[in-house]
RNA sequence: GCCUCAGUAGCUCAGUUGGCCAGAGCAGACGACUUGUAAUCGUCAGGUCGGGGGUUCGAAUCCCUCCUGGGGCUCCA
């Protein structure tokens, strides 16, 4: 079979299992009404409508009846019901009623049985032949979900299961979901000390000195891709008067996303966004066409309120600061400015070994700001430079922000769970509120667009994600202690002292381990810290002023004299 | 915010038909050992059993409530 082929077997596959789960649900609750079960990614899920909930026990009992009705092996059969028939049948059922009534005219309208006959349900199809051929089934958890995933609906249950074409390969997924735990950021944050979370202050993250130092470390990697690319660092201020954020829109549209306080009789906010200031920085002084592009870069901390249940670990947060910047430019320019911006996102995402990043481009929606020609012009120049960048990007219809269209850049997590790092998002909205103008070559005032765009993105959601990519191993680079001398014994020490005022003048990062333990153990708690590089020093190394050499990437390297030990450990 | 599961030492966890002063391993401190590539031995210290309220002669264990976290839903200008 064809990657394709296996893709389209597992979801008929599930979307099978998806009416096994329902048919054993219905057996327990009758009264338990059916709405969806589609395929997913590695399995699949039913919402049933029901007043009781599901505990562990339910879905183990529901699960091996799902196993009797694979044993019994019936066959998966469709009929065409006329929209009527269809109506009739499920009149107790408003979820499928609805279903029907939104069908397009002339939509064959279809329901398939199985278990000869005794479970049917509404579904457009696309099942196995036959029950038995499902090889592997686990239920894995149960949620609450939105009938159409609106939250002014009803609230449904929601079964996850997951299925296979054979037991190995359930056993195998199961196993690296299993592992992918092992790699989790929140898991690396704490045994690697690099963070922490506390109830004192929930979706706030701690960082300690060493995840301070990569934290600063990655800033450092972004400003000098600034400094190549020509953008302009800035520092702006926290807390805002009310009058900005009624300025630019955020008290009518994320008023509710904003902490906001009282001082002096006056309402201010803390600023979640660092556009707004950026527009004050750009009409500070008059602009020439000279000026632009003017890209104002600001690493300023930003606060989100979000909504409790939506947070987690560090990938999404409620303070964090972004490798954020605005270019202020003529229309005519956004597509190179955006091409050029993309170019820097490729060097430092290879650099990091996110070779392939998925793109979307967020197309008008309906509700919107600006002209028709203005969103025809940047859509247009959006799609240029992405067809050049990356052929497999996705349009989204709608997705658009109100106020421009927006490339998004998403890199998986170890749970496969896609997050948004990079952004760049064409504004029209912003220049109008603020009123922004510069001087073109004709003496003329003339309003610029703001592209707003980030690489990293939240600097924080980025080590998270990158902890993940990596299991904690970080590039040489980055690493907050790239060294690890290891004398055997105390009489080593000298040597290792030595060694390690050496490698510290070359700028490495290099520890000594005193402890009073054995090689083994020493090396054993190196490795668990992910130390990139250990010198192991004994007899041997101190006569001849050398150092035997385990890299975590590359294994054993030997052992090596001074000299090449510096030039290897500089060519990291 | 909603559904659901969970919270015992810094970390990983044991401990429920309610019953002696709540346990282990790792990490930590101290001591012994002076060690050749992923765990040397011993001693000590460490806990409001997430917080509060209740039931009970008695609560880590049962009930209520709040907080925080996990998995989802929704949201994500």
């Amino acid at each position: 079979m064809t990657l394709e082929n296996i893709e389209e077997y597992r979801n008929k596959l599930r979307h099978s299992a998806a009416h096994l789960l329902a048919e054993a649900v219905l057996k327990i609750h009758p009264e338990a009404k059916l709405t969806i079960g589609p395929p997913i990614k590695d399995g699949f899920y039913y919402d049933f409508d029901i007043n009781v909930t599901f505990s562990p026990q339910d879905l183990a009992s529901i699960e091996r009846d799902m196993k009797r009705s694979i044993k019994r092996n019936t066959k998966f059969e469709g009929k065409e019901l006329t929209k009527n028939e269809a109506l009739e049948i499920y009149k107790h059922n408003p979820y499928k009623i609805e279903i029907i009534n939104s069908m397009p005219k002339g939509e064959i309208i279809t329901e398939y049985s199985h278990s000869d006959g005794k479970f049917k349900d509404l579904c457009k199809g696309g099942h196995l032949d036959k029950t038995g051929e499902i090889k592997a089934v686990k239920l894995l958890s149960n949620a609450g979900a939105y009938w159409r995933g609106d939250e002014k609906n009803k609230m449904l249950q929601r079964i996850y299961g997951t299925a296979w074409e054979s037991e190995e390969l359930q056993q195998e997924y199961l196993e690296k979901r299993k592992q992918a735990i092992e790699s989790d950021h929140r898991k690396l944050g704490t045994s690697l000390n690099l963070f922490f979370l506390d109830p004192i202050s929930p979706a706030n993250p701690f960082f300690l000195p060493e995840g301070t130092f990569v934290y600063n470390k990655l800033i450092d990697f972004v400003r000098k891709l600034y400094e190549k690319y020509d953008y302009k660092e800035v520092i702006t201020p926290q807390i805002f008067s009310t009058d900005l954020w009624k300025k630019s829109g955020h008290y009518d549209f994320y008023l509710e996303n904003m902490y906001m306080m009282e001082i002096d009789d006056h309402e201010v906010g803390v600023k979640p966004m660092n556009c707004p200031a950026h527009a004050i920085i750009f009409q500070s002084t008059l602009r020439s066409y000279r000026d632009l592009p003017l890209r104002i870069a600001d690493f300023g901390r930003l606060h989100r309120y979000e909504r409790s249940g939506v947070t987690h670990g560090l990938t999404r947060v409620r303070s964090f600061s972004q490798d954020d910047a605005h270019i202020f430019c003529d229309q005519k320019d956004a597509g190179s400015e955006i091409k050029n911006f993309l170019e820097m996102l490729k060097e430092s995402y290879t650099a990091f070994g996110f070779n392939q990043p998925r793109l979307t481009l967020s197309l008008r929606p309906e509700k919107r700001a600006g002209s028709d020609d203005m969103w025809d012009i940047a859509e247009e120049q959006l799609r240029t430079v992405l067809e050049d960048f990356d052929e497999t990007f996705e349009e989204i219809e709608g997705e658009g922000a109100f106020y421009g269209p927006k490339i998004d850049i998403f890199i998986p997590d170890v749970m496969g769970r896609e997050w948004q790092l990079g952004t760049a998002q064409m504004d029209f909205s912003l220049p109008e509120r603020f009123n922004l103008e510069f001087i073109n070559n004709q003496g003329e005032k003339e309003r610029p667009v703001v592209i707003h765009r980030a690489m990293l993105g939240s600097i924080e959601r980025f080590i998270g994600i990158l902890l993940e990519h990596t299991g904690g191993d970080l590039p040489f680079w980055l690493a907050p202690n790239q060294i690890n001398i290891i004398p055997i014994t105390d009489s080593h020490l000298d040597y290792s002292k030595d060694l390690y005022k050496k490698l510290k003048t070359k700028g490495l990062r290099v520890n000594i381990d005193y402890s009073n333990e054995r090689l083994g153990q020493k090396i054993r708690n190196s490795e668990i810290k992910k130390i990139p590089v250990m010198l192991v020093i004994g007899d041997k190394e101190k006569d001849s002023k050398s150092a035997s050499v385990r890299t975590r990437k590359y294994g054993d390297l030997g052992t090596l004299n001074e000299n090449q030990l510096i030039e290897k450990l500089l060519s990291f």
